[in-house]
DNA sequence: CTCGAAAGTTAACGGTGTTCACAACTGCTG
DNA sequence: CAGCAGTTGTGAACACCGTTAACTTTCGAG
């Protein structure tokens, strides 16, 4: 171990670092060019003019390599969808949710295989870690959303569903300081979850390709689904219909 | 070619089709016991006491083979389907349409891994076929939902969103006739869309354990989201609550 | 300058899909 | 019944995959 283990940018570190995302890069190309299953240690390392085996200096296996992708993805949107919020500094949550799930869909249009990547596997697919890292680097593009919709609820326009029985309320207490930062009260946490279904239906759907034989344009869709959230959330601006859905 | 070509049943024929419905049989016994990674021909093969290559005899290749599996794992979620309608042959469309939707929750619970399978992967991973296969084996089982939601329409509860644009509306119409039997009223078609999204949408993150952290129990989620979908498609019977969710 | 850690290589093992040449079996036809 | 053709299955082989082990090279810190 070197003398210096705790520098920040040691030169040695900052080449190391430099590979690990080339590695990322690479297989994200791979993945983006010709498919999930063309991310493989073996292309990667060929394609970096390199060696399968080498490739073990930097990432234990072709799992923590496909972990680490993901985790690196989850930030990407998170940065992205932070972003589309702050591009409207001076709008309320409702408007900024708003862009924030419409930048949900362009994205993940926009990255479809990266969206698979992310959304359509199981979390536990038999090989992915127990779930720290799905949290970890999961929640840091959740908890843009799941912000902005506790600042709805502090602006009292949220209101809860009734019938919140005994037991579903109780698991939801568990989750509270599970969530870093303030306490969020019970009933946002189902909110969110409930919108969080439609807005990964609509766009998951729309995205895997589910409805291409019925829709040719699903954006209609998409926007009347994000007007019904935004009013089950009880925001009112910028509404464009008022239907029931 | 064999003079007896035409003939249905022949003893030939019959033990041909066996042996394709073993090699499913095998097939889906690996995905639920091993995971979607271990249904591979040689373990195929392996487990049925033959080569891999003799599973060329009645596939054309891994890819057929899961295609042909994809194909009958939508008939059976689409007879299981079925069966939950008949199971209350005297009920009305919603009260069906609830109990067909329950159905596809329970099974997808019940059947993860499948459940994964038919609905996780982007129609069109670079190796499903354009969509022939996926049309023709995934509406049956789509068909029975779409047919609830026609004879809701015809009961005339369901109004439809107002703010159809026009090429909303054209698009529709390239799917009227799509679809075998009569002909399928536009809106009834965007509902359908709408409805499928937020039903896929709750099921599916609750499969794919996305909401693990949150929810021990999510069924009262599924339960108040089938309100509100069948509130939507204007049934009243059989309310549970009267929250927007 | 030295030396030890890090980076990368080659070789190898077992697994995969797939192809091809070949053997065995089966059942129809002359 | 004999023979023949189609069907079914095998074994060997190829290319690719993840992974491990032993080895060489590189390079920075003391």
């Amino acid at each position: 171990m070197s003398s210096t283990a705790g520098t920040r940018t040691g030169r040695r570190h900052r080449v190391r670092e430099e590979a690990l995302a080339e590695i990322l890069r690479t297989g994200r190309r791979l993945l983006v060019e010709e498919g999930p299953g063309a991310v493989t240690l073996r292309a990667i390392a060929r394609e970096m003019g390199m060696t399968a085996p080498g490739l073990y200096r930097y990432y234990a296996g072709h799992r923590d390599l496909i972990q680490a992708l993901t985790s690196s993805l989850y930030d990407e949107l998170a940065v992205a969808l932070a972003a589309a919020r702050d591009r409207h500094p001076s709008a309320g949550p409702g408007r900024q949710l708003r862009e924030v799930c419409r930048e949900l869909r362009r994205w993940a249009l926009a990255n479809p295989r990266e969206f698979g990547l992310l959304f359509a596997k199981p979390v536990t697919d038999a090989d992915t870690t127990p779930g720290t890292v799905a949290h970890d680097s999961g929640w840091r593009f959740g908890g843009v959303i799941l912000e902005l919709m506790v600042r709805l609820w502090h602006g009292g326009t949220v209101h809860p569903p009734a019938g919140l029985d005994a037991a579903w309320v109780a698991q939801l207490e568990e989750v509270r300081e599970h969530l870093s930062g303030e306490p969020v009260p019970l009933e946002v946490i189902y909110v969110f979850v409930a919108c969080w279904t439609r807005l990964y239906g609509t766009v998951a759907v729309e995205v895997f390709g589910h409805l291409d034989f019925a829709l040719t344009d699903p954006e209609p869709l998409f926007e009347h689904t994000l007007d019904d959230i935004l009013t089950a959330l009880g925001d009112t601006a910028g509404r464009m219909s008022s239907d029931v859905f």
